[in-house]
DNA sequence: GTGAAAGCGCTAACAT
DNA sequence: ATGTTAGCGCTTTCAC
């Protein structure tokens, strides 16, 4: 007849609850709810008995019946590409930073370059509540998250635009710096160039391949159909595009890459080559000051922060327009864009 | 008289609840629930109506309030060093990854090296009621996690172990790597070789030092105290010790390099250098191959989803001592380890 | 097959 | 300075 055990056992370890706190302590539920929020209007002996006994149950508060409560979690998601690409981690430590000076915790996933699991990840955040959302796309369809905006989920997207809806956007300036990349290839001498990029529906890339388009036309060039290769960016691919552009009785004398990890397979499958073939890559790499790659360098931190800046002003209550910014990237030569045609 | 606004505005800016669902479907509350979760016992035409209501309405499930009420997240955290470091992005995949089986989201951040903000990132966790929290450890003293531990907080330290308390731990055999790497260096001919390490709190730091010093003492080497070098990583500090290793009459043939940071700032230094100077690094490095670099190469994904699968079998109730694991790190010969005494 | 009622742990509003 | 009440949006229980 009477209630034995309060609460069933598979409920977090049966923690114990501000009730249990305020009983212990002889106080009310509200006291406590003071003393843990650090609220006003609590004797400092009041708070010492509500304190002992927090430290004796091992007390801490539940955020998700807070959360429940006040409808703002102070949590903002981030749906990365892959977590594991070196571009990524300055990137989303400058978004975490942004956001722990906001007391705001940062949840976060990878889609692994599928629209699908983009989708699914960023609604499940959104089920959980999310303040607001900065978004990596890996689709071109981003209209699943209209009614999530609506309803007041504040979103950036950055690296790539949104697909189908109007947000915040931060990118980087990948045909001004892809021009500049040619540009500079151009300056050196080189008449054949190739560019090797990623698959041709991301973004980045269409606009790294367009950079590149314009320098040759700036430059009065022919682009052979044979000079530019897009696709996955997996080693074998790239290697066999290297290899197709440098055969053949008129092969390029330089290479575009598209992003590091094309700049990476090339340097390995140039490395092996007697011939020199000069090497401009997208995306800066560690150690490429030693090895002596020229790239153009874009601030994947800054990326990151602006984001994550914008998307606090959102929160904080700024309403206005959706808005777009391309970050400039800079030219860093080493030497392996300086190279003169064979 | 009459109730106004239902809800106060600044409320998840006004969601649609299961409750208005309902009301707009005509049917009870729970029936809602049940469409939503995919439980049985709707026919299919008021599945239909619901169906249409929801989509209507823009409704998604507030996961908040169902954790509240289950008990359960179904999210992990994961407290990281840093995100910044090439290492963890594998490290933070791989538990991403595995999270991702079982149904779990990731919350995670980085304590940037300060014990203090790595508990308060721990605890701010626990708060959230995250189900298991993934540690890589700053600070030396964890039994701050008891509570929570006891509490049910299934908790598992990876990289580094924990301190003061007994917990799962999945390490690299940072001993074992060092102690082959140096062997390494005597079996090439090498008599003075020096150290240079994180700061010696850090236990993994500690371990190579240990390693280190015992490959020595295999060789039957002394070991003079200007050959061991341990400090913050930042590239003067480094700099400043490979310098100071190579000066004098009897200066060091070989250099053994802690971690990944140390090991590419050893590189840029002695890449200034005219005499030759073996050197093996601890952890791989991107581009390493082409630079030539040995080092001993630890598994950082592996060390991710050990931690995580471990974490998952304690979720699932498994119960028994706490249990450590090392994994095995592999030696790879590049060029710069297999440099004879100048 | 469906729904009404209770309550998860907390905070807001209002007593006292 | 402190306590009481209501209710956030959902799941659980149990009744129909």
């Amino acid at each position: 007849m009477a209630e034995t055990a309060r609460r069933p056992d598979h409920r977090y370890g049966n923690r114990p609850t501000m009730k249990d706190v305020a009983a212990r302590a002889g106080v009310g539920l509200k006291t406590v709810s003071r003393v843990v929020n650090g609220e006003p209007g609590v004797t400092p002996d009041t708070e010492r008995r509500v304190q002992e006994a927090i430290q004796a149950l091992g007390f801490r508060r539940n955020d998700s019946a807070r959360v429940l409560r006040k409808g703002r979690t102070a949590s903002v998601g981030l749906v990365l590409e892959d977590l594991a690409d070196p571009f990524y981690g300055p990137l989303s430590r400058a978004v975490e930073e942004v956001a722990r000076a906001h007391g705001a915790l940062l949840i976060n996933g990878s889609s692994a370059e599928d629209p699908e699991r983009e989708q699914e990840l960023a609604l499940a955040l959104c089920a959980r509540r999310v303040d607001g959302l900065i978004v990596i796309p890996s689709g071109d369809d981003h209209r699943y998250l209209e009614p999530e905006m609506r309803a007041g989920v504040a979103t950036v997207f950055v690296d790539r635009p949104a697909g189908r809806i109007e947000a915040d956007t931060v990118l980087s300036d990948s045909f001004g710096g892809a021009r500049a990349g040619v540009a500079h290839l151009v300056a050196h001498g080189h008449r054949r160039i190739g560019f090797i990029g990623d698959r041709p529906r991301i973004h980045t890339a269409a606009e790294r391949l367009r950079g590149y388009r314009a320098a040759m036309e700036d430059a009065g060039l022919p682009v052979d159909d044979a000079w530019v290769s897009l696709g996955p960016t997996e080693p074998a691919r790239v290697r066999a595009a290297v290899a197709a552009m440098l055969a053949g009785p008129e092969p390029v004398t330089a290479l575009f890459a598209g992003n590091n990890r094309v700049t990476v397979t090339a340097v390995r499958e140039l490395a092996g080559r007697t011939r020199p073939v000069a090497l401009v890559g997208f995306d800066d790499i560690e150690l490429a000051d030693l090895l002596g790659i020229t790239v153009i360098a874009q601030d994947a931190a800054a990326l990151g922060r602006t984001a994550a800046e914008r998307l606090f002003r959102r929160l904080d209550g700024l309403h206005e327009a959706p808005w777009r910014v391309e970050l400039p990237t800079v030219l860093v030569p080493r030497g392996s864009g300086e190279v003169p045609p064979a």
